[in-house]
DNA sequence: AAGTGGTCTAGACCACTCC
DNA sequence: GAGTGGTCTAGACCACTTC
C-alpha cells in the first residue's frame, strides 16, 4: 500500500490563485520530485476530490491541464498514469522572419531586387498546377538584419488581379501575405520544406557568402481553402547564422 | 444586427457524439466557411448555451476546443473572437529515428562502429561542463534504413558507472536512453540544435555521400533535473534524403 | 459488480471591460 | 451597471475495464 497525501494541505481555497491550478502545481511537483514515477497512476479522480475537498470537475481541469502538458495520460475505465518523458521528438519554430528579428532587437529590412510578371515554365507551372505560359507575378528580395543579409527569396503568385505594387506590403514581404493581396482567394494553407543545401553563384552574392557554403532553403506552397495552390517560392537562409534550436523534456520550471 | 443561428437544430442531445464536440464542429465549420471571419466575436456563451439548449459549462468546453486549436481566442470580459490564421509560423518535428522509419515501413537497424572510454578533450569537457581528461563513455554508430545508411552519429556519456554494453540498448541507440542506462542520474531534459553544414570526409565515407555532400546537423545535449550536462552528441543527417515538411493552417478537416 | 474516467447539468460568485 | 469570460460546486448518468 502506497503512501500518496503526506504533502500538506497546500490548497488555499481563498486564493487569488485559482484552485485547478494549485493542485496541477502540486501533483506536478510530486511528478517532477520522482514521488510518482512514470507508468505509475494518480489517484483516482474521486479520492483527489475527497482529500483536497474540491468538487470532480475542479480536480478534472487540474488533471488536463497536465495532460495537454503531457506529463500525464489517462485510459478510460482504468486510471491516469504518469507519462514516459520522451526526449527525442523534438519540433523546431520556424517563425516570421520580422517577428524573430524584432525579438532580437534588430531591425529586419527587405530590398526587393525585381518585381515582374513572368509566363510559367514547365516546373513552376507544376508546382502551382496551371497551365505552362501562364502569367505570374514574380518577387524576388533579400532579407536584412541591421542590413546584415540574411535570407534569399523567390517567389510566384497566380495572376489574377491587377494591383499596384504598394510600399507598404514589403513591411511583410511573407508569400502568405502576398498572395492574399494579389491573389483572389485567401490563403488558408501552408505547406513548407526544410532541406540542407550549398550556395549556388546568385544565392552566395545576395548573401555575401562563398559558392557553396552550407544553407537552409525552405520552399513553401500556399493554398486556398479548396487546396489550389496560390503561391509558390523558396527561402535561402545563410547556414552560418541560421540554427534551429529546441528543448524538450520536464523542466521544474512552470511551477 | 447580424443574425447567428442560421443554422437549423444540428445538436442531436441523444447521439453518442458529445455535445461539446458537436457544437465544435457547428462553430469550426461557420469560421471554415467565413460566416465567422477573423477578427469578429462569437456570440456570447449565455446566448450558445440558450441557443443550443445546454450548460454553460458544456458550451465553454466546446469553445476550449476552439482555444487549442488556435480558431479563436478569448478576451476578459470582452468577449470570444476568430482568430487570424498564422501561415508563416511553421514547426519542423524530428522525431525519434526507429520511429520515424517504421511508420514508413522500412526497417531500421544500428551498426555501432565504436564504442569505448575516452578521456574528454576541451571541446568535450566545456560541452559536459567537466574537467578536461575526465573519462566517458564514447559511440559511434550510424543509423540504416532497410540498409542504407543515413545519419552518423557520435555520442559522449559522463562515466559514473561501471556497465557492460547489452545488446538491448542497441535497440535505442538514442542519446537520451545511453545517457539513462550509463548515468546515475536519469535524464529530463534535452537541447537539439539544428544547422546545415557540408559533410566532411569521414561523414561522407559512412553515410556514402561524396565530400561536401549538403547535410543535416543536429547536436544533441542531454541534461539531468539540476540542468547539468550527462552527455552530449551530433548526428549528422543525409541532405538528400532528409527533408523536414510541415503544414499550418485552417483546413477543413477534422470536422 | 465495482471502480474508473468522460460527459453534462443548473446553478453560483468573481474579476474584468466598457459605457 | 450591464455584460463578458473564469472559476467552482454537488450532484448525475454513462461507457469502459477489471475482477
Amino acid at each position: 500500500m502506497k503512501t500518496f497525501f503526506l504533502d500538506e494541505d497546500k490548497i488555499d481555497k481563498s486564493s487569488v490563485i485559482p484552485v485547478y491550478y494549485q493542485l496541477a502545481s502540486l501533483l506536478k511537483k510530486q511528478i517532477f520530485e520522482g514521488k510518482l514515477q512514470p507508468g505509475e497512476a494518480l489517484p483516482p479522480e474521486n479520492d483527489l476530490a475527497a482529500r483536497y475537498e474540491m468538487s470532480r470537475m475542479t480536480v478534472r481541469r487540474a488533471i488536463s491541464e497536465l495532460v495537454s502538458a503531457g506529463l500525464v495520460y489517462t485510459q478510460k475505465g482504468v486510471g491516469t498514469f504518469v507519462s514516459k518523458p520522451k526526449l527525442d521528438n523534438v519540433v523546431f519554430e520556424l517563425n516570421d522572419f520580422f517577428e524573430e528579428i524584432r525579438k532580437r532587437n534588430m531591425e529586419p529590412s527587405t530590398k526587393l531586387l525585381t518585381v515582374k510578371i513572368v509566363k510559367a515554365d514547365q516546373e513552376l507551372a507544376k508546382k502551382l498546377e496551371i497551365n505552362a505560359g501562364t502569367r505570374c507575378l514574380y518577387f524576388r528580395m533579400v532579407l536584412s538584419a541591421d542590413d546584415e543579409p540574411l535570407v534569399y527569396e523567390n517567389k510566384y503568385i497566380v495572376f489574377s488581379k491587377q494591383k499596384p505594387i504598394l510600399e507598404t506590403e514589403l513591411k511583410d514581404p511573407s508569400l502568405s501575405n502576398l498572395a492574399s493581396v494579389h491573389s483572389d482567394q485567401r490563403p488558408s494553407i501552408s505547406k513548407k520544406v526544410l532541406s540542407a543545401s550549398v550556395a549556388t553563384e546568385s544565392e552566395a552574392k545576395y548573401l555575401g557568402l562563398p559558392v557553396k557554403a552550407p544553407v537552409f532553403v525552405v520552399e513553401q506552397t500556399v493554398y486556398d481553402p479548396e487546396k489550389k495552390p496560390i503561391g509558390w517560392g523558396t527561402s535561402i537562409y545563410r547556414g552560418d547564422r541560421y540554427k534551429l534550436t529546441s528543448y524538450t523534456g520536464w523542466s521544474t520550471e512552470s511551477l
